[in-house]
DNA sequence: TACTAGTTGAAAATGATGTTCAGTTAGAGG
DNA sequence: CCTCTAACTGAACATCATTTTCAACTAGTA
């Protein structure tokens, strides 16, 4: 769960405006556990700011991203969702089932790392990492 | 570098027929090495066989995914290249330079894994690693 | 050789995302 | 409070990769 104010302090030091409709997309991205897209977050949105549109949903979900308060996703049925994110280097966890999306740190990929690069003779300079599975929820639902 | 009557018989052991448009999209997808995508594919595919189109490709593409010769790659640039897979469970390391997709096996994440497991309570059935870095090639050619 | 399920490509449809632009507004400064 | 302006907005339109459609074609089997 992301702290409201602290977006909006974000978007402020970067120079952007606080309108109603970032507001509205803000409320969505601070209250939503789990993933999110540039559709359900407009619709979402419209019981605050009504008249949104979804090209201003599509240009604040950017500066999230930007920001990193946002993490796209990448998943089997594809790559135009993102996650909450807090600062600092994390991955998610997602549900395969319902899509709740929760973060974790402490990925040690040193080993792993260090062992291809000399291998290959790569460079490593960043990895991506997410992991897929069952939400408690969802196991228990399968009962 | 995939043999490439390894996955002519593939192909047929799913039924598919080897029509010339496929065995051309197949003698690049052997030959290449790193990043595929589709308009680069038809691009040098219709060196062999000038007639063949864009949506052919699309769809032996998908099949090649299916079968595992194919994994899709996630960039920072977008998620609609493919790389040469072996079979079994490996990853790929990815110059963000010029491309190379090499794959490497050996991945032990079972400490990360269950140590997420235990702390979210979710049931991890899969992961998704990719490595990004600079190539031997391109590191000399920064000098 | 004859048959047919599988295959093909042009064209059209789709669908997500980006761009344009004329009008609106947040919020700094007076 | 006003004023001013850079930032913002949404409808309409443009893009662009991918999918669907469909009538014609063909690999591979009998
Ligand atoms: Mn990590
Ligand atoms: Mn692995
Ligand atoms: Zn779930
Ligand atoms: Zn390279």
């Amino acid at each position: 769960m992301i702290n409201l104010e602290r977006l909006e302090q974000q978007l402020k030091a970067r120079g952007c405006k606080l309108t109603r409709q970032r507001r509205a997309v803000l409320r969505v991205v601070a209250t939503t556990e789990g993933r999110l897209d540039a559709a359900r977050v407009c619709e979402d949105a419209r019981a605050e700011c009504p008249e949104i549109g979804l090209t201003t949903v599509y240009r604040t979900l950017d500066i999230l991203a930007d920001i990193g308060a946002l993490r796209r996703l990448h998943l089997p049925d594809g790559c135009s969702s993102y996650a909450p994110a807090s600062p600092g280097h994390r991955h998610h966890l997602i549900c395969v089932e319902c899509g709740r999306a929760v973060e974790f740190e402490g990925c040690d990929l040193t080993a792993l790392v260090d062992s291809v690069a000399s291998r290959t003779g790569f460079e490593v300079e960043d990895h991506w990492l997410q992991l897929l599975g069952r939400c408690p929820a969802c196991q228990a639902r399968r009962l």
